[in-house]
This record gives C-alpha cells, structure tokens and sequence, in this order.
DNA sequence: ACCTCGACAATTTGGAAACT
DNA sequence: AGTTTCCAAATTGTCGAGGT
C-alpha cells in the first residue's frame, strides 16, 4: 500500500474548509500520521473527538502513543468485517459529523475494483473505492472532505457512480492543490467536499446528445485518434516509409521519424496533443502521414472548411484549454474533443485510424452542401 | 449451408502518487 | 512546470465447433 501522507499544509486548507462553528465526531478512515486529524485538532479543539483507522499496525501504534485522546484503530477499510469490527469504525456508525480522506491513489491504466454503491456498479480506481465505503455505511451529519487525484474526480468511467452521489450530497470541488503539494510525487488533487442533500439544483453539465445538430452548411469533420506508439515506431524500419508524428512535432514541424504507410492517414489534417498540453492545432496540408497515440487529428471536408475549423480552434482555444483532465498527465479524450467542437458548431465523426476517408455525417440537406464543395 | 456462441487475438482507448 | 512514454482494460474482430 502506498503511503503518501498528507502534507501539513494540504491538511490544513482541509480543517479550513469545515464550518465554524464545526462540532462532534471525526473519522479519518486513512489515518496514516494523522495529519488530516491534527488540523481539525488545531482549528476545533476540543469541540471535536477524533476517530482513525489503518491498515498499517506500526502506524497505529505509533499514532496511539502519540495520540492517547484519539480513538484508533487498526484494520482494512477494504475488508468488510475488519472494517465493521474496529471501535473507531463502530463509533462512526453511532453518530458522525465528519470524514475526512486522503485515500492511497495508486493506481494506473483502466482497471480498478468492481464495486457497487446505490444504482452504481462498475469498475473504480481505489480511491474512489475508499470513499465509497463511507458513504455506504456511515452517514456523516455535516459531510465528507477528501483529498481526490483529480483523475478520480474527472475520469469519464467515474461519471455513473459521481452522479449516484450527487443524487445523496451536494459535491463541491473547493480548491485544487498545487501538483508538488505531495512529497515526492507529482499529482494533481482537489479538496471535495460532501455535503448530505442532493445537488440537483445546480447547473447541470450539457450533454452533447442533447443539442441540436447545426446544419447551416456542412460542418462535418472526423475526429481521428492516432493508434501508433512512439516505442514501436523505433523498434521496426519500414520498407515503405510515411513520415511519422508525434506531439514533439507539433512545434518542431518537421517530422525526425517514419513509420510504415500502412498506418498512415490522409491529409488535409489539424492535429492537436490528446496527451500533455495545448499548443495551437498544427495542419499537415500535403500527402499523408503517420499519427501518433498521443495526437488527435481532425479533417475537414473542404478547404473553405479547412480554414473556418482552424479559426473556430482558435477561438476556442481557451474551452480546449480546460477541457484537459488527468491525475499525472493530462489528456483530452475523444468525448472531450466531440464536445468542443460541437460546441462550435460542427458536427464530429469518430473515425479509425488508418482507415478511409468516410461519407459525410451531415443531415440530407447538408450532404448536398458537402458534395459541392 | 448457414447461423450462433464462445474462446482467443488484435485493436482501441483512457489513463498514469510519471518523467525530465 | 511542461511533456513523453507506453500500459492495461475494454472493445472489437476472427475463427472454428457445434447446432439447426
């Protein structure tokens, strides 16, 4: 198990975030040195009584000793009966005003546990696991605070289960901390906070489907993720090279690889980072080229399309900007990308890499538009 | 001869307490 | 702080056995 404890200046920007004139129990059920407790010890004194637990027995000896006022105990959140067994967790069922969380992130790739909570079932990155165990078994009066990578916060496959528990609590991200808040490692991670009542009133995010399409003239344009690895662009030497492009060529301009003309896709394209960072679309106007994983490229119908799609990108320049998500890198993905642009008025076609150019998406009317021009 | 199902392979896609 | 690499689950494609 990972252990990132909580830095003392995350902890206190978490004991701030709380009322008041805050009184009553609080559970950390991540305790680790109890960094997250002493903040709200500071700030409430002894208007709180605090409850931790661990999984790691030398922690929560040491925390005992440290600590003799503070109810902790030792076990796995994660491990049901453990968990139900332990003081701290049984005092927390009696009555609790609040959690607060800093749960182990660790985590990488698409997977997770496959948990359920309320109409909610699927996988989950284990800190979203964490704070799913609270919510299905305590009820904290005043609410939850918890420390999130923001990749849990943000990740598409998260959506389903955030909206369950929009349907219980009001969920705020308060503040988002600097990516250097957690020594030794390099991560961004936001303060949410969790209030009982369900947040229904609050603007709703627009969902794509629900727009109306724009046809005024064809907008059409394919969104094509590239699906060719960098390390496997070095490891073979094709016999029909096609030059190949990565986000480092997107300011470099001229591309310091090739690939085989297999993977290639044709031109005209506009090709912006999917992973790391905005910088302005770049066109490949000529011939065609090999993307990498790491590019999004976009392709117009026409070269009057062509030009308007590339002041539309700049004009949205901000939009895409914060469309960016992620705990380390951040990325754009493709449900992203659609959104953006039909924001803009386009309507957006997710076509496979290296394959052919596709008929236009447009409605009837529009079709006829694309064919002229 | 044709359809269905399931195992396995290949590709696609989101994502990373990362890397430089 | 900005960026690079490439992983692994999810999804899609395919192939053959067995049923109709």
């Amino acid at each position: 198990m990972d252990a990132f404890y909580t830095p003392r200046a995350v902890a206190e920007r978490v004991a701030a975030a709380m009322p008041e004139d805050f009184s009553g129990r609080v559970l950390d059920p991540a305790v680790g040195a109890g960094a997250l407790l002493s903040a709200v010890q500071e700030r409430f004194g002894t208007k709180v009584s605090l409850y931790g637990i661990d999984v790691d027995a030398t922690v929560v000896r040491g925390l005992r000793r440290a600590q003799p006022g503070w109810v902790i105990s030792q076990a796995d959140l994660l491990q049901n009966k453990a968990k139900t067994a332990s003081r701290a967790w049984r005092a927390a069922r009696e009555e609790i005003a609040a959690v607060v969380l800093n749960p182990p992130f660790s985590y990488r790739g698409n997977g997770g546990d496959r948990i359920g909570y309320k109409e909610f079932s699927g996988r989950v990155a284990p800190a979203m696991r964490f704070l799913v165990e609270v919510l299905s078994d305590l009820e904290p009066s005043v609410g939850v605070y918890a420390i999130l990578p923001d990749g849990a916060v943000d990740a598409e496959r998260h959506q389903p289960l955030w909206e369950a528990i929009r349907r219980r609590y009001t969920v705020s991200r308060l503040e988002r901390f600097k990516t250097t808040s957690f020594h030794g490692a390099r991560v961004s991670t936001s303060l949410v906070r969790l209030m009982p009542g369900d947040s229904y009133d609050q603007p709703a995010v627009i969902r794509r489907d629900a727009l109306e399409p724009s046809l005024d003239g064809c907008r059409c344009v394919e969104v094509i993720r590239g699906r060719v690895p960098v390390h496997s662009v070095r490891a073979t030497v094709p016999t029909d090279p096609l030059p190949f492009l990565h986000t480092t060529n997107l300011r470099m301009r001229t591309p310091d690889m090739v690939a085989s003309a297999a993977l290639a896709d044709e031109g005209p394209l506009i090709m912006i980072s999917r992973v790391g960072r905005w910088s302005d679309p770049t066109l490949l106007d000529v011939g065609r080229a090999v993307l990498s994983d790491c590019l999004v490229a976009l392709r117009p119908r026409s070269r009057t399309q062509l030009d308007s799609l590339q002041g539309s990108l700049r004009e949205a320049k901000a939009n895409f900007l914060s469309a960016y998500r992620g705990t380390g890198a951040q990325y754009l993905t493709l449900a992203a990308i659609q959104a953006q642009l039909e924001e803009l008025g386009w309507h957006t076609h997710v076509v496979k890499a290296s394959g052919s150019v596709e008929a236009c998406c447009c409605g009837d009317s529009a079709a006829r538009e694309c064919e002229r021009a």
